[in-house]
Order: structure tokens, then sequence, then C-alpha cells
DNA sequence: CATGAATGAGATTTCATTCAT
DNA sequence: GATGAATGAAATCTCATTCAT
């Protein structure tokens, strides 16, 4: 006598989580500015009035929506990295792999995208993608980088720069696929994209070195 | 040649540059919908009605921008690539080292930046500079990593992927440094990015070749 | 004689009234139309939909505290003063005393301001008002200030506009203290008040008759 | 070559004061909060959005209603009876007549009447009021009738508490007539409010001093 | 009786666009 | 050409009222 009440008790509980899924979809496709309340509301099923009921205004829908995304993300996929302590070259092929995964859902990557289109309008939703995300995640890479060419296992590069190297052939390949339609013939190419990237990132382009 | 007359004359000519110019700086200020008309208007110095004079509407002025600032930008960088047959990877170097530069001046940055940000609003900006810039250089691109490839000069690697490679560290770089604020203490640091950019892409982060 | 039962008989029997009584709290407070009916329920410690249980809507609960308030007060005061026929001045003296008293407990103040200030949105209650109490206490004092003046207890004056030389003051006092927080250094001095007027509506204050 | 063109150009400068005649009307019949802008506008004549022009919202309605009406109040009335040493009886009678005349005109009437009705919702209004108008008015009248006392020509009364005296039969007779719509057979009866209000305040109601 | 989640009509406010001058 | 006063459609937000539980 738990589940079969649920049904016809009010979703109290759930609602403002369909309200920000609702929220994200519309705001994704319309961008924040363009998409109206009403739709949000019409998109999750319940009125104009309810929306407001659990957030005081759109911008608080637009904040809800990242701050709900970024709660788990920071610390979970970080703590492999910065104790890791084997061959970087495993742990960054482990990280883009996770990466590329979770990209690869567009529910996943809907929030990122929602982020980049919004940051001008909206700086402080970049401040706590880069609070909660990048300045957890930037830190232990360079770290691990650094680690690496000590050890020997890479050669002497800039580990500041370097994590441009590493997380830039991704962003790219979503930009064009997302943004600008630019998709190989077969598909999103994920795992094509993998390949390519990690064997460019540890050896190179050149057929030999210098 | 009398300052008056010269400044009339370009003043009467120049205008939608001008209002051009204007609209640029606070679109991506602000960003496109949060931007007002009379703001444009006061920043280009002229009242509201003279934008509609030479602008049908907010939107033109977007397309406007954007179409301004496409039409030198295609041809003119890729002529050299696409005949190019010598080193891919001077070609390259010498790529990217334009690029750099030009980014590095922020009103060559604006317009790909609002391009950006508006790219979810208004899907015909993507298309447009799709058409004008990506499918031009991206093809060039692939086809002389193509060469590269087939010449023995480079590594037997996939070239369409390799183009993400090529590009996406600069974007990572761009992306980090304005959207998120997250900068190397000495400034831009472009150079610096540059340096260990073509050196990983080409050389590769490992040490020894598996 | 449980103080539970009586507790829960009471509330049972009670709980328009406290409803009543927390909405001229608020109302008072916050003046009718930015009233919520939340606000009132949660100042009555009752739900939102309680409040509609007894009262169809929220004019009904200002309808109801005026008529609440009006029931006891009119026959109650006037009776003595229609069939009084002794000093008018006595009369008069009880009267602005009985006035003064009630006006100086801010929960009999309540309601007269309250109608003071939504007599413009809402005519009836005005006309209530003045049915009520105004129509009956006017005319027993006018008579009483007319058989004073047949009498020769009173200077010939004009009795219907005497009422308002009676009121007046008395009115004017209750106006600075609440409206405009202007108040004599000995806080609300009611008693001041009603000595200086009385002196001055029986004596005048010129020191010598024409 | 003025008034002609004037029915032409514009009545830029003239639309403000429009806009707020049309607010005070609609705000004095249907109070505040129940009057909409768009009436207000079509009172004016003018579009909504063009209220918004001038002032920055509606409450900004109410305060330059309130403002305007206060500039030329104060100081104008108050000079004389500063500076006034001859009989107070004549200053009071003067300040009253003046009064009455001022009261008897509807849109002179107005602005206190808005202000009577707002004042729980914008203490702001109230403490501009006092400030501009009571304030200067008020230790005048207190001053004056201390000096009569002290000079002989008046009884030995409370300053503080006659300026209640002096004033609240003039309110009482505008409340009575204005809110609860009693008014004597003749009308308005200002005249003969005044008359009866000064000879009951300087020689009292009762036949013979105690 | 009692609750409070849900609704939706309606209000305020904004701003792209027009047009008389 | 140039202005800026004026418009009104459309968006955000509020809150009295309802009703399933």
């Amino acid at each position: 006598m738990g589940e079969d009440t649920k049904k016809f008790r009010r979703r109290a509980e759930a609602r403002p989580d369909e309200v920000l899924d609702a929220a994200l979809a519309v705001f994704v496709e319309k961008g924040f500015a363009a998409a109206k309340v009403d739709e949000v509301a019409r998109a999750a099923g319940v009125s104009k009035g309810l929306v407001y009921l659990y957030f005081p205004s759109k911008e608080a829908l637009l904040e809800g929506i990242v701050k709900r995304a970024l709660a788990p993300v920071a610390d979970h996929a970080v703590e492999g990295l910065a104790h890791f302590d084997g061959d970087p070259r495993e742990a960054i092929t482990m990280l883009l792999t996770i990466l590329c995964r979770q990209l690869s859902d567009p529910a996943k990557l809907a929030v990122p995208k929602l982020v980049l289109s919004e940051v001008v309008r909206f700086p402080e939703l970049a401040a706590m993608y880069r609070r909660e995300v990048l300045d957890k995640v930037r830190p232990a890479l360079e770290g691990m980088v650094a680690r690496g060419v000590a050890n020997g296992q890479l050669r002497p590069i800039d580990p500041e720069m370097a994590v441009r190297s590493i997380i830039g052939p991704l962003m790219a390949h979503i930009a064009m696929s997302e943004l600008f339609d630019i998709r190989p013939d077969d598909g999103l190419a994920m795992e094509r994209l993998l390949k390519s990237h990690l064997d460019i990132l540890f050896y190179g382009m050149s057929e030999a070195r210098p």
C-alpha cells in the first residue's frame, strides 16, 4: 500500500523535477529568452501557475536546471583523477571514454549546451559551472599531466596548455555536430572520434619526430 | 583635404556600418534577445528611427553583422590551403598561427562569439556560417591531411576526425578564457597555447610510441 | 471543566470569528487589495481552503468584518442620547468620553480605519456604516442640540452643523495620530484632547464674546 | 506663429501632466489598486505604452500625483500665518475660509482623498504629505494660538490640542459629505459650515460660561 | 471538516516597430 | 534624411478560487 496510492496522491514531490525537465527541454530548443513560461508549463503538463508555485521566476528555472545538474557531477568524476598514480595515458583514456559516453546522451548534453548559450546573459551560470566542475576537473588533470612529465611517461609538455589539447577535440566534435550540424556519414561517431583523438593526442600526427 | 568634409562624407556612407558595429558590441555584451534597439541606436550615436531606415528589423541587424563578417573570410584563407602541396605540418602551423592572431583581436572574436550564443535561436546563422566558412575550410583541411597521409608525411590517421584535433584545442582555449574566465597567469597566452598545441598535435604527449 | 474540551468546543464555534479577526488585522496592515487570502489564513492558523468554507469570497471577509463590528454598536449607544433630556453638555461629554475610550483601543479603531480606506472601492461599506451608525447617532445628536438651543442651555447654533464641531476635533486627533504619525510628546493624549476639545466646544477660544 | 503650430507639434511637454490628471481621476474613482493602467491611459487619451514612457511604474503615477500637488501648496499658504501678528481669530478665519474654498473644488479635494485611502499601502505618501504640508502648517497655527493666549486675545487653551479643534470640524464635514454621502439639504453647504464652525470655535456652544 | 496543490483570468510591464513632423 | 513620441502585441507574474483527497 504505497505504490498504488501514489497514483492518486498529488505528485507534489516529483513536480519540481518534472518542471525542470520540461524547462530544460524548452530552453534548449528555443533558447531561454525565446522560451515562454507557458510553453514550459505545457511541456510539463501543468499550468503556468504551478510553475510559479515552485520557482519564483523564469530565471529561477534556469538556475534550478544548472544546480540540479551540477550537484552530482563534480566530486564523483574527479575522485578517480586526483588520487590516480598509474599511467596518465590510461587515466586520460578512461576520462575521455566516460565523457564521450555521457555526452552521447542528449539529456546529459542539454545542460552544457544551455549554459553555453546563456552564458552571456547570465554570467553567474558560468561562474557556477566553473566553480562546481571546471575548477575541480582542470587542476586534477593538470596535476596528472605534470606527474606524468616528471615520471618520464610523458614528454616535457606544458601541463596547463595540455589540458586544452585533451579536452578540445572533443569540444570541437560536439560543437560541429550540435551547433553546425556537421556530422560524419556514420552518425555521431563518438567512438571514431575518441579513437582518432587519443591516437593523435598520444602519438601525434607526424610520421617522424623532428 | 579638410577634415570636415572627410568626416561628413565618410559618415553618410559609413552609417550602416557604424550601426552594425554598435549592434555587434551591444549584442555581444547583453545577448541578442536582451539587447534593445534603443541601446544599439544610442551606441551608434543615431536615433532609433535611423536604425530602421537602414535595417528592416532587429533580426536584420544580426544577419547584417554575420554577413558582413563572413564576406571576406572564407576564400581568402582557403585559397592557400586547397592548392597547397608542401608539408601539411607547415600549412597547419601557418593556418593556426593566422587564426590565433585573428582571434586575439576582440573585435574579430566578437562575431563567432555572437553566432555561438545565438545559434540556438537562429539556426539560419549557423547554416550561413557553415556554408561560408566551415564547408570551405574543413574539406580543404581534410584533403590536406589525406594527402599528407598518402605522402607518408603524416601517420595513417583519420582525416575527417583529425580536423577536430587540429581546431579543437584552440576552441577550448578560447572557450575557457572567454566563457569561463579561466586564463593562465600570463594573460591570454595565445603563443604559449599555439606552441604547446602544435607540439602535441604533431608529436603527441607520449614519450614513446607504443 | 477541562481546558481541553473547552478549547475544542470554543474553537469549532469560534472559527469564523477567528478568521475575521485575522482578516481584520491583515487588511488593516496591508490594505484590502494588497492583502492575500493566504496571509489571512496563516494569521488565523488555518488553511486557505477553510477560509472559503466559511466565507464565499475575499470580499465577504470584508463585509463580515464590518457587519460583525456594526451589530452591537448602534442601538446601544444611541438609546441614551435619544431619550436624554438633561443638560446636552453632559450628554455630549459622556458621549465623547465613551468614544475616546473606545477609540483608544486599537482593536476597536481597526474597523473604522478599514472602512475609511476601503470606502472608495466598496461604497456599500460606507452605506452600511452610514445606515447602521451614522444615521442613528447623527439625528440623535442633532435633536439633542436642538432641544438644548430651545431650552436656552445652548446658544442659538445650527444643530446640523454643530454635529461637525462635536465630532470633528476627535476625528482630526485620530487622523493625525494614525495616518500621519503626528502625536503629542505625551503619547496618544486622549484625555488631554478631550479636555481641550470640550473646553473649546462649550466655551470657545475667545477671551470675550463679541 | 506659436499657438497654431502647437496643435501639430507633439504635446510632449504637456503629456506627463495630462497623464497625471487622468491617473488622479481614475485612482480617486476606483482606488489605486483597482485602477488599471489601461484605464488611466484611456482616460488620458493615450496608449498604455505612453504612460510607461513617462512613468516607470503604476506606483510612480501615484507618487507623481502627490508630488505635483504638494509642490505649490506648502510655503504659499504658510507665509501669511507665520508672520502674522494681528488678531489670531482673524487669521484663523482667513485660513479656514481659504481652505473651504479650496476644498470646494473637487479637483483640489481629489489629492487629499487619494492620499487618505492609499496611506495604508504607501506610508511614504503620508510622510511626504506630512513633511510638505502638515509640518509647516501645524507649527504655524500652534504658534499663532500660543501668541493669542499670551496676548490675552484667546482664553488659556492648549495650543497643540486647539489645532484639532480648528481643523477637525472641517474634516468631519468633508468626510461626512464625501465618504458617507451625508449632506445637508442645501448641498455642500461650505459657507454654512464655516459660519457655524467659527461661531462655535470662538464663542462655544454654551449659553453661559461656567 | 480540512487541506493545499492546482488553475487560469487578468494585471503590470517591455520593447520592436511605425510615422507625423 | 532624421527624429523620437507613440503604439500595442506579447510576455511575466500574481492570486482568488476550486476541488480531489
